[in-house]
DNA sequence: TTATAATATTTGTATCATACAACTATTAGG
DNA sequence: CCTAATAGTTGTATGATACAAATATTATAA
C-alpha cells in the first residue's frame, strides 16, 4: 500500500531529475560560449554573491571538496578571471577575489542567463509565476533542512 | 527600470541555480555509496523508465552525445548491469538494455533515493506539497518549450 | 618555550564526465 | 553497383571531483 506521501515522494522525485538534467544541460551548452566551464563559472557567481572569501569558504558554498576547490580557483587565475590575496593576519589564508575581467565576464554570462530565463518565465502562465518561484524557494529550504538533520550520519 | 518579468526572472534563475547544486551534491554523495557513478545510475532509470533503446535514443534521453554514452555504457557493460543486444533488422544498431543484476541495483538505489525525497517532502508543510510538485512540473515543461523554440539557434 | 597538535592550502594520483573528429560497419538511394 | 547516409566505436583532450600525502603556518600545552 502506497500512501499519499510515497505517492507525491515518487513525483518529487521524477520531477527534480528531470529539471535538474535539463538545467546541467543548459548550463554545459551556454556557458561554455564565453569559454569557461559550468564549475568556472558557478565559482564566479559565488564569489559575486558573497564577494572575496578564503579557499575554505568559497568550497563549503560550492560544495566542494577544498582540493577540487583549488583546482578550479587554479583554472580561473590562469585566465585572470580571479586572484589568490594573501591574508596579512594569518599567512596559510589566501582570499580568493574577483578581478575585474572577472566581474565583467561574470555579469555578462547572467546576463545572458537571465536572459534565458524571462524566456524561459514566458511560457509559463503569469498567474502561476509567482507561486512557481516561491515553491522553488521552498523545496530548497525543505533540503536544506533535511541535510542538517543528517549532517553526521553519511551512507557510506 | 527593471520590470516585474525581469524580477521574477532573477529570482527564478537564483533558486534553480541553489536547487541544482544541492541536487547534484546529493547525487555525487549518495548513488557512489552502491559502486556506480551518477552518469551510470541516470542511464539505468533512462533504461529502466523508457525501456530498451538503441544507443542514438538512449543518447538523447540523457542528453548527451552518442560518443559520451558509448563510453557511460561500457562502463554498465563491464559491470554487467545492461547489455547490447544486436538488433536482427540491422546490424549497425544494438539495443541497450538492464540486465536483470542492473534492475536489481536501481530499484535499490531508487527506494533510497525516494525514502529520502519523503524526508524532505516531510520538511514541507503538507498543503504545500502536491502545489510544490505541480510547480516543478511545469518549470520542466516550461524549459522544454523554450528549447523546442531554439533548437536551430545555437549560441556558439 | 619548545615540541606537538591543529589548520589552510596545494600536489600527486585516480576515476568519471563529456565532447569532437576520425574511423568502421552497414544500410539505403539513385 | 557505387555513393551517400546512418549507427556506433575509438583516439584524444579537457574538465570535474575526490582522497591521501605533503607543506606551511599558527595555536596549544607541558
Amino acid at each position: 500500500m502506497t500512501n499519499e506521501l510515497d505517492t507525491q515522494a515518487r513525483a518529487l522525485h521524477d520531477s527534480v531529475t528531470e529539471l535538474v538534467k535539463r538545467y546541467q544541460f543548459r548550463d554545459r551548452q551556454e556557458i561554455c560560449c564565453f569559454g569557461i566551464s559550468v564549475s568556472q563559472c558557478h565559482t564566479l557567481s559565488t564569489l559575486s554573491q558573497h564577494g572575496a572569501q578564503p579557499m575554505g569558504e568559497l568550497a563549503e558554498a560550492m560544495r566542494l571538496k577544498v582540493s577540487s576547490m583549488t583546482r578550479v580557483v587554479d583554472q580561473l587565475v590562469d585566465k585572470k578571471l580571479v586572484r589568490r590575496d594573501p591574508d596579512p593576519k594569518d599567512r596559510r589564508v589566501c582570499t580568493i577575489a574577483l578581478t575585474a575581467k572577472g566581474k565583467n565576464l561574470f555579469e555578462k554570462i547572467e546576463g545572458e542567463l537571465l536572459e534565458m530565463e524571462k524566456q524561459v518565465l514566458s511560457q509559463v502562465a503569469p498567474k502561476d509565476r509567482a507561486n512557481l518561484i516561491q515553491a522553488l524557494g521552498a523545496l530548497t529550504e525543505a533540503v536544506d533542512k533535511w541535510r542538517a538533520c543528517h549532517l553526521e550520519e553519511g551512507c557510506c
